[in-house]
DNA sequence: GGTCCCTGTCATGCC
DNA sequence: TAGGCATGACAGGGA
């Protein structure tokens, strides 16, 4: 059969054959050796993999029943796809539809598709190889049902003994194989933790965070996961969160997630957890008095930013101070900040309480010429809340004062008070009413006295430019009188009379009458009688 | 120790 | 008429 003509020629003899037996009624492809040959390993192909899925799904099945055990009720995939669609997008098709009991879990699943960028094919490949090795299942069944009971290093004693001797030569290889994979995943997402060298150890791990009843929350799949989100990728290698401590990470994944610890109760619920946390913060390097600054760092930044930008309002300021009490039962802070917090929001509440106060707000020209008398008016306030507390009044100095009639009358009927007490609380409130009376009216004879200031020196002002303009007036009447001075000589040096000749100015003058008319009198006459006489006036 | 300034308080009148 | 306001006067305390 090596010489192509006779290779030509038997296919040309059963092409001729082929051709008879379709006459026949016979199809070609019962004689059509290659073409059957490759139907039987399609159907073989599919098969094993009909098999291959069967036994995932055994797997998983199991796993639930194991994760029911628990307690806890293991994430469907599509959740976990949900939270992690950059890694798992491409894989679903590939590993997530065939319910691995790998991608069931969480925190594998994150482990080893959170660097799926950065693995190439035929690790994934490898991976679903992995997957239905005999061995590997061996294993997951008999940590399915001793997991509970034995010590990882029993079970894999068990598992060594019971395999088959086959599959004992490669189990150890497989069991290192999964957890080199688990290993690099964990070096990927976490690359400054610290890896458990032994694959027992990373197993062992696994296995925690399958069967971990604390949280019914699918917690893990939130701790890796968000582990894997962008905002946190910046948050989690500062943790440096070491990967064998499941706890730890996720509660620091948990707060990291909340980040606003709005659930102190679920913190107070663990206090190993918490204890872990501080372990935690002692491995990050932080102190005790900055142990809130990582979960409330924030907060504490916007507590002194508001309260530097001028005593925020007092809403706000109840916002902090809630939420650092919130915090208290956490027992993370040092006793340090907790002073420093209480002074601050003590004396924020005091600026606004001030500000609130027209008493404060009046008084603020005042003290800013002396800080001692603030002191001192600090004592004679408190000396009628000192006589308040001595009587056992149930209301405050500044209630007292503040409120308005009817509430105050209400509130001072509805409570029993003697006559001292009643005395007292109306004298208390009659004091401070004319004392912030007083204080306005001091006041407002301070803003009279500016006023007034201010206006002396308006007529001072208005004075000078009087003055000016009537300099200015008389210099404006000198300049005219000149000029009419002038102009009157000139008039008079042109006055001719009959004979020619012109008037002396002794004898003669020019006087000026309403309906402007100008008449030459003589001075002699007109100075006598101040009337023109007969041969009078010359009108000129 | 006297003086000045600030503040609280009282007394009084007015609204 | 009670309550609040305005204001002069006085006293205490600090600088």
């Amino acid at each position: 059969m090596d010489d192509p003509s006779a290779q030509f020629q038997h296919e040309d003899l059963i092409d001729i054959l082929w051709r008879q037996d379709v006459d026949l009624g016979v199809e070609r492809d019962i004689f059509d050796g290659c073409l059957r040959q490759r139907e039987e390993e399609t159907t073989r192909a599919r098969e094993r993999e009909l098999k291959r899925e069967r036994e995932l799904e055994m797997i998983m099945q199991r796993l639930q029943k194991l994760d029911k055990e628990t307690g806890e009720f293991l994430p469907s995939p599509s959740s976990v796809n949900s939270q992690a669609v950059p890694l798992s997008e491409t894989l679903h098709s590939t590993v997530f539809t065939q319910r691995s009991p790998v991608t069931q879990n969480p925190l594998l699943s994150a482990l080893l598709f959170s660097q799926k960028s950065q693995k190439p094919p035929s690790q994934e490949q490898a991976f679903s190889e992995l997957l239905s090795r005999p061995d590997l299942q061996y294993y997951l069944d008999v940590l399915e049902s001793e997991a509970s009971s034995l010590p990882l290093d029993d079970i894999t004693e068990i598992c060594h003994q019971n395999l088959p001797e086959p599959q004992r030569e490669n189990s150890t290889d497989t069991l290192c194989g999964v957890t080199q994979t688990i290993s690099d995943s964990f070096e990927v997402a976490q690359p400054l933790s610290s890896i458990p060298s032994d694959p027992v150890e990373i197993l062992e791990t696994c296995i925690q965070m399958f069967s971990d009843p604390r949280d019914p929350t699918p917690s893990p799949s939130n701790t890796i996961y968000s582990c894997s989100t962008p905002e946190n990728q910046v948050i989690l290698p500062k943790c440096q969160i070491n990967s064998s401590d499941s706890t730890l990470s996720e509660f620091c994944s948990y707060t990291i997630n909340t980040s606003s610890l709005s659930k102190p109760e679920q913190l107070n619920s663990a206090p190993q957890t918490l204890l872990q946390f501080e372990e935690c913060h002692i491995l990050l390097g932080f102190d005790d008095s900055a142990s809130v600054g990582s979960v409330d760092l924030e907060t504490s930044l916007y507590a002194a930013d508001t309260l530097s930008n001028g005593q925020s309002d007092k809403d706000e300021l109840e916002s902090i101070l809630s939420d650092y009490t919130d915090l208290l039962p956490l027992s993370l802070h040092s006793e340090a900040v907790e002073a420093t917090l209480c002074e601050t929001v003590t004396y924020a509440q005091h600026q606004t309480q001030n500000e609130s106060t027209p008493e404060y707000s009046q008084r603020e020209p005042q003290a800013n010429l002396s800080t001692t008398s603030g002191a001192a008016e600090v004592q004679r306030v408190c000396r009628d809340e000192q006589r308040a507390q001595a009587m056992s009044l149930p209301f405050g100095v500044h209630d007292i004062i503040n409120l308005p009639v009817e509430a105050f009358n209400e509130a001072i009927s509805s409570c029993k008070l003697n006559h001292t007490q009643n005395s007292l609380i109306r004298d208390i409130r009659r004091r401070g009413k004319n004392k912030m009376a007083a204080q306005s009216c001091r006041k407002r004879k301070m803003n009279s006295l500016i006023d007034l200031e201010e206006e002396i020196e308006d007529l001072k002002r208005e004075k000078e430019q009087i003055k000016e303009e009537n300099e200015k007036n008389t210099r404006e009447l000198h300049e005219t009188k000149v000029k009419l001075r002038k102009l009157y000589n000139e008039v008079f040096r042109q006055l001719r009379d009959e004979h020619g000749n012109s008037y002396n100015p002794r004898e003669y003058k020019l006087q000026h009458s309403t309906d402007g008319t100008v008449y030459l009198l003589p001075r002699r006459t007109a100075d006598k009688t101040n009337t023109p006489t007969e041969d009078l006036p010359i009108a000129v």
